[in-house]
DNA sequence: TTGCGTGTTGGACA
DNA sequence: CTGTCCAACACGCA
């Protein structure tokens, strides 16, 4: 996401909004009716992440909130690309005089406008705790040991912390050594901090990298990234574990899977 | 063909 | 509060 905004914010900054319009009945349902009309005219003057929300401000005090979900994406197009079937808004931009298209095959993705003041009072924006690169080591701690549940549960809950997903949870939970079972009000702070250690330098690691390497997500400009992330157990189901070679274990985690060494992670 | 798994989230329910 | 199940949807895969 942190790739994504980056990659979008180059692009996008500074144009104006020719035309826009939506395309799937879902997002139709959560926009006024006058989307099209409150959208074109208007100017992209900022673009910002919170979590995995991405906030872009436009000019007379509207906002375009936007939340990928499992397969949203926004791609810059020429003009002249087709529609397809997964376009759920298009953005005509001047002058860059391409089409910004927010495309998600699964459509579980939103895409609302609102104006800026009504921001705070989106539901899904007000419970987000902190992002995960921002957060500091005592506050992160604090917010984990606070409740009472299995670590990666907490981890991938927004309103603890923003911004981790399935994959980084794991691999962040395989850096700190911390079975993703672990109850989160019963381990120790130092322990606590090691994981905030650890998701600061998977994180780093995959912004260096320019995002994750799964198909189908990434950067606004279709490029995978030079580099190419390696997953140390996300999806290494019964493959050695990279540090003692023990079989990687898949288990569910908050119906999500989750993939760990049995041997490394210990509760 | 059928069922399962996939990067996410929110609601119903025990 | 916590965990579990399910739904939104489309597709690749065994």
């Amino acid at each position: 996401m942190e790739t994504v905004a980056a990659g979008l914010r180059n692009s996008i900054i500074g144009q104006r909004i020719v035309f826009a319009r939506l395309l799937t009945k879902q997002l139709k349902r959560v926009n006024p009716k006058n989307f099209s009309n409150a959208v074109s005219g208007k100017t992209v003057e900022s673009l910002n992440r919170k979590g995995k929300q991405i906030i872009i401000e436009l000019s007379d005090g509207w906002i375009l909130w936007v939340h990928f979900m499992m397969t949203g994406k926004f791609w810059l197009l020429e003009l002249s690309k087709p529609e397809t079937k997964f376009d759920g808004a298009v953005f005509e931009l001047e002058p860059l005089n391409k089409k910004l298209v927010f495309y998600d095959q699964r459509r579980f993705g939103r895409v609302k406008l609102l104006k800026k003041e009504a921001l705070g009072g989106l539901k899904e924006y007000a419970r987000l705790g902190p992002d995960a690169l921002e957060v500091s080591a005592d506050e992160f701690v604090q917010r984990l040991k606070a409740r009472k549940r299995m670590l990666k549960s907490l981890l991938l809950d927004q309103t603890a912390v923003s911004g981790l997903g399935n994959i980084y949870a794991d691999e962040s939970l395989f850096e700190a050594k911390i079975h993703p079972a672990a109850d989160s009000s019963r381990l120790s702070a130092g322990r606590l901090r090691r994981l905030y250690a650890a998701v600061q330098k998977v994180l780093a690691l995959a912004v260096r990298a320019g995002g994750s390497s799964i198909r189908n997500y990434s950067a606004v400009d279709g490029q995978r990234g030079y580099f190419q992330i390696e997953h140390q157990v996300y999806q290494k189901t019964g493959e050695d574990c990279p540090v003692c070679g023990t079989k990687i274990k898949r288990i569910l985690v908050a119906q999500r899977s989750t993939h760990f060494c049995l041997r490394c992670q210990k509760k």
